[in-house]
DNA sequence: GTCTATATACAGATAGAC
DNA sequence: GTCTATCTGTATATAGAC
């Protein structure tokens, strides 16, 4: 199992970074070079092109996702508080892949845009099974894209009027009273 | 009362449509005179700069949340209902005017990430009386950017998995029985 | 008021040295 | 593998004619 090369890995944590707190528009190949160390004549020996360097970051979140649900599955509080819970920024690895796609697909990227659509999709089917009906997965998944939402508009790093501590458990304890089954 | 000039309004549609169909990258000067039917000089008389055309966008959005706000108060189903029905993309003007904000925010720029931190305050200022507490205001405003969320992926135009119809219906149900005071 | 023409800057991408 | 240098296209903005 050879892990991917170092450099690669770099120059698509800085194309994250830029992406998530600069915007689309600021994500170009040079500044994404500069910010990982690299020229960009070096950027272009692991990225051929733009549209490669995009589909580095679907990718990877692709992959982060497939790690995401199977810890869902096994969350000791059930999955839908799990979920909710993980929807909040916490800046970690599947958070910024997240971030980083929908500044894709804000920008044009129908690639990015379906990747998210598909992921949405994964979740809906892993939470499906612990919700009464249609509408208590709505309300489930539309909070959690509520709480992406105001995270993506923070610009990732500033802490959006999200809820946090005490009232994020009550918000919890209220989805799971009108929605677990 | 002098309405604004029609050109001027043209250009915003123009500009709006743009953003919210093909996003903040395609969104030029250029591609926008093109689309409203004007010259590059003659959007350049009615917006002096990219900036000045993007602050229009923000400005008209102010104004129609107002519009709003009036409306939601006097709802006959209560503005809770009429809020999250109001949430789905009906692609009328203030739907257009928050997307094309959207857009504007997440392409990196600051007054239009402010500009609808500042709307949603005021829904939720409009909207905590008619709650049970913090928890449950929190519940209706995030399905509430949950469903601008999925319309803002869709590109405005494609129907996202939103619920639609009895499906929506029973989910404002559910909403209203959790949080309505 | 609206147009054309043009200046300036920067994007993505290529070529080829080391 | 990583670099510098450069080509080409396109964006914002200005100048000035009509």
């Amino acid at each position: 199992m050879s892990r991917p090369p170092h450099a690669r890995e770099s120059v698509l944590d800085a194309f994250e970074a830029i992406l998530i707190e600069d915007g689309e528009r600021s994500a170009t190949m040079d500044a994404t070079a500069r910010a990982a160390g690299v020229s960009k004549g070096g950027l272009l020996y692991h990225f051929g092109s733009k549209d490669a360097l995009e589909r580095g970051v679907i990718e990877r979140l692709d992959l982060l996702v497939s790690d995401d649900i199977t810890q869902m599955s096994s969350a000791p509080d059930g999955p839908i508080s799990y979920f909710l819970r993980s929807s909040i920024m916490q800046n970690d690895p599947l958070d910024r892949a997240i971030l980083a796609t929908s500044r894709l697909a804000q920008g044009g990227n129908a690639a990015a845009s379906t990747a998210l659509r598909e992921v949405r999709e994964r979740w809906g089917d892993a939470l499906r099974p612990h919700t009464r009906d249609a509408a208590s997965l709505d309300l489930v998944m539309l909070v959690s894209d509520g709480l992406y939402f105001n995270n993506a508009l923070a610009g990732g790093s500033i802490p959006g009027p999200v809820p946090r501590g005490p009232e994020m458990d009550a918000l919890i304890a209220l989805v799971e009273r009108a929605a677990k089954r």
